[in-house]
DNA sequence: ATAGGGTTAG
């Protein structure tokens, strides 16, 4: 029997409820309770409601146990289960096990509200999968499997546990379909990055229900299309955008500021960022993102300034932006005070702004504060492992970046393909070949042997350890091959000295109808150089710039005074030298002074110290080798003005350091090496074949000895 | 009296 002042409940309750007052609330509520009502279903349903959407859960869980088993009916249940789901990943378990103990029940049937909250929060966790199906099943059967909103939260539940062809099945199924149905769909089909299914899906909707095409679905769709190939269908979808009213909502201006900034059309972007009416820390993020992703740096700073200064918070993701920004500039003080604001907004424990983080002070070359800032985070993930692996490897610290490598395997946490690839490149500079065969196995055991950066990386790590016959097995085994991968092979067999088979790869690379780029061009001279094939280097030298329209830049022109030098072409590579068209510093007279050096054409040598010690050259070598020349010429004056200019400018040699790797040990060598406990058995054999190699030498080429020990002092 | 979908990142 229901209390006349029913009705005054309800409109009390409903005022509470919708401005959000539990204040006022819970006063209606204690008046329920004085007055008996809240066994009514109608006004303790309200109750539960009302504590529900003012956020206060425990109480609206307190008023719906108080209202008894016998007033409690299908909307209290269901009150309950959506202001559960309603919390995201949280609510998960309250909702399953609320959604057990109603069928438990026995009596209440459910229905699509019911259904509707059960499948939202199973789709935060691949584990409630079956809990999930099961509702599916227990749907059909209480005949609420055809109802828009149950369909298009249970096509959502599949798509976000990554069944997105089962979605697809439930989506063709529907007997009808709404926005959220459509926008649902397409965005299962782009968190997978099918971005054809997912056009061809937008292209599907009925042209004559615009209501379908709505905010939600033109930024589902434009967020999978925002890619250089889709500029085209992702411009159209801006016009249809504009037709339908729809670019004043801020997700629609989001999503097309990334289409424009990932298409390189920064002043596109720029313009909708600047019409965009009420920006959301997104909309600000976005576009500072794609400064940062373009090479803007400046501008993408800039533009976190003015977002500071018109009072916008950061989110975690214009962090990353600008920890982006940062490293692009190499600029340590600025990447120093976004790490101060990183840690004011209290970001540090998210994993994404951690690994930019890394990433900035590796790239600012402060690998000390990289690892830092790896160490104060506890759940590392398979990105931030890789970044402070990649960091170590960047910076040169090989045996330390395989260390975390080693740690990170310990661990169990799985590699993807950009830990290999570092792991790889770390061995590749060690020569590392046990090491590198091992990770090898890994990248096959997790499948990852055959993709483009790994293969590229293996071919490399195999060459640099001298195995060419591995390098070119793991380069043929590849599916797809880039310009990268070309690269790897190219300059294994340059390097290893076998400069006709790299010749002919570039051949072949070329057939295959890959384009060369700058580095390609390195590998391809250098062989040239080595073999001494002049003419033909030129060929490829001129072709860089006439057929596939790159410019030389300074390793080239470098490649070019090397391969002159060594056809013993001083005057050409003078007057080439004199030509170049770019700053090229110390670097080309110096390898002038080498080649002088090893031909022994002292005349030309002198030249190019000269050079060099009128550039401020700070390599000692250069000045040794020239003392060295102007004393076996007897130029005493010369020797002092040299040595003199040497002390003035502070040039000293750095004491060189060598290691090789033995049976899994490491053995380092200095200059002058007394700690290592075989040196005196290693230096006897160091002479030993010191001695035939120079008369090896002397026999082949008539070096006198003068000139023999000339050479062995430089080099 | 109760419900479902979207945008930015290492």
């Amino acid at each position: 029997m229901r209390p006349s002042t029913g009705p005054s409940l309800f409109t009390f309750l409903l005022r509470c409820t919708d401005q959000r007052s539990p204040e006022a609330g819970r006063s209606v509520h204690a008046f329920t309770i004085k007055i008996g009502s809240l066994a009514d279903n109608f006004v303790g349903n309200s109750v539960v409601n009302m504590y529900a959407k003012c956020g206060c859960l425990a109480e609206a869980t307190a008023a719906f146990d108080d209202m008894g088993a016998g007033a409690r009916d299908v909307v209290s249940w269901n009150c309950l289960i959506n202001s559960y789901s309603q919390l995201g990943p949280a609510g998960s378990a309250p909702v399953l096990n609320l959604f057990r103990r109603m069928r438990a029940h026995g009596l209440l049937y459910p229905n699509a509200f019911t259904f509707t909250g059960v499948f939202t929060a199973a789709s935060h966790f691949p584990e409630m999968l079956q809990y999930g199906a099961e509702a599916h099943c227990i749907a059909i059967k209480t005949a609420n499997s055809a109802d828009v909103f149950v369909g298009s939260s249970l096509l959502n539940m599949y798509c976000k546990l990554g069944l997105v062809s089962d979605a697809r099945k439930v989506f063709d199924r529907m007997p009808q379909r709404n926005s959220v149905s459509w926008a649902a769909m397409i965005s299962g089909y782009a968190a997978e990055k099918k971005e054809i299914e997912a056009f061809e899906l937008f292209k599907l909707i009925p042209v004559d229900d615009k209501q379908n095409i709505n905010e939600f679905v033109v930024t589902s769709v434009l967020s999978v299309l925002s890619q250089p190939e889709f500029l085209q269908t992702g411009r159209q979808i801006h016009g249809l955008a504009i037709r339908n009213g729809l670019i004043s909502f801020v997700s629609v201006d989001n999503s097309l500021i990334t289409l424009y900034t990932k298409c390189q059309l920064l002043d596109d972007a720029l313009a909708i960022f600047k019409s965009s009416g009420d920006k959301s820390p997104i909309t600000w993020s976005a576009m500072i993102t794609g400064y940062a992703q373009n090479g803007e740096s400046a501008k993408s700073l800039d533009l976190f300034t003015h977002m500071h200064s018109n009072g916008v918070r950061p989110s975690e993701f214009t962090l990353v932006g600008v920890l982006n920004a940062c490293s692009d500039h190499s600029s340590l003080s600025c990447g120093k005070e976004a790490h101060c604001f990183m840690l004011k907004l209290g970001f540090q424990s998210q994993v994404y702004v951690q690994s930019a983080l890394v990433d900035m002070y590796a790239k600012c070359f402060s690998i000390e504060d990289a690892r830092r800032a790896f160490d104060s985070l506890r759940d590392a993930d398979t990105v931030l492992w890789t970044t402070m692996i990649a960091a170590y490897a960047q910076n040169g610290e090989h045996e330390e970046a395989l260390a975390v490598y080693a740690r990170m395997t310990t661990k169990g946490i799985s590699p993807n393909n950009l830990t290999m690839a570092s792991a790889l490149r770390a061995c590749s500079s060690l020569a590392a070949f046990e090491e590198g065969r091992l990770i090898h196995g890994c990248a096959l055991k997790h499948g990852l042997s055959l993709g483009i950066p790994v293969g590229s990386a293996l071919s490399t790590m195999y060459a640099k350890c001298g195995n060419l016959e591995d390098c070119n097995i793991v380069f043929r085994r590849m599916p797809q091959r880039d310009v990268v991968a070309w690269n790897s092979i190219i300059s294994g067999y340059s390097q290893n000295g076998c400069g006709t088979d790299a010749l002919n790869l570039f051949e072949e690379m070329k057939l295959e109808g890959t384009q060369p780029d700058g580095v390609t061009f390195i590998n391809v001279l250098c062989a040239c150089s080595h073999m001494g094939l002049l003419q033909k280097g030129w060929g490829y030298f001129n072709s860089m710039q006439n057929e596939h329209g790159l410019m030389p830049a300074i390793d080239h022109f470098a490649c070019m005074v090397d391969m002159l030098t060594r056809a013993r072409k001083f005057d050409e590579a003078k007057s080439f030298i004199e030509s170049v068209p770019i700053d090229h510093g110390t670097c080309l007279w110096r390898i002038v002074l080498g080649a002088c050096r090893d031909e022994r054409d002292f005349n030309y040598g002198a030249h190019a110290g000269e050079r060099l010690m009128e550039l401020g050259s700070k390599d000692s070598s250069a000045y040794i080798l020239l003392s060295n020349i102007y004393a076996s010429w007897s130029s005493w004056d010369d020797v002092e003005r040299v040595r003199g200019s040497m002390k003035l400018r502070g040039v000293s040699k750095e004491p060189g350091c060598s290691w090789i790797e033995i049976k899994s040990r490491v053995h380092v060598f200095v200059v002058g090496e007394l700690l290592h406990p075989q040196i005196v058995d290693i230096n006897v054999g160091l002479r030993w074949l010191g001695k035939h190699m120079r008369a090896e030498v002397a026999e082949c080429c008539n070096f006198n000895e003068e000139e023999l020990l000339l050479i062995a002092s430089s080099s």
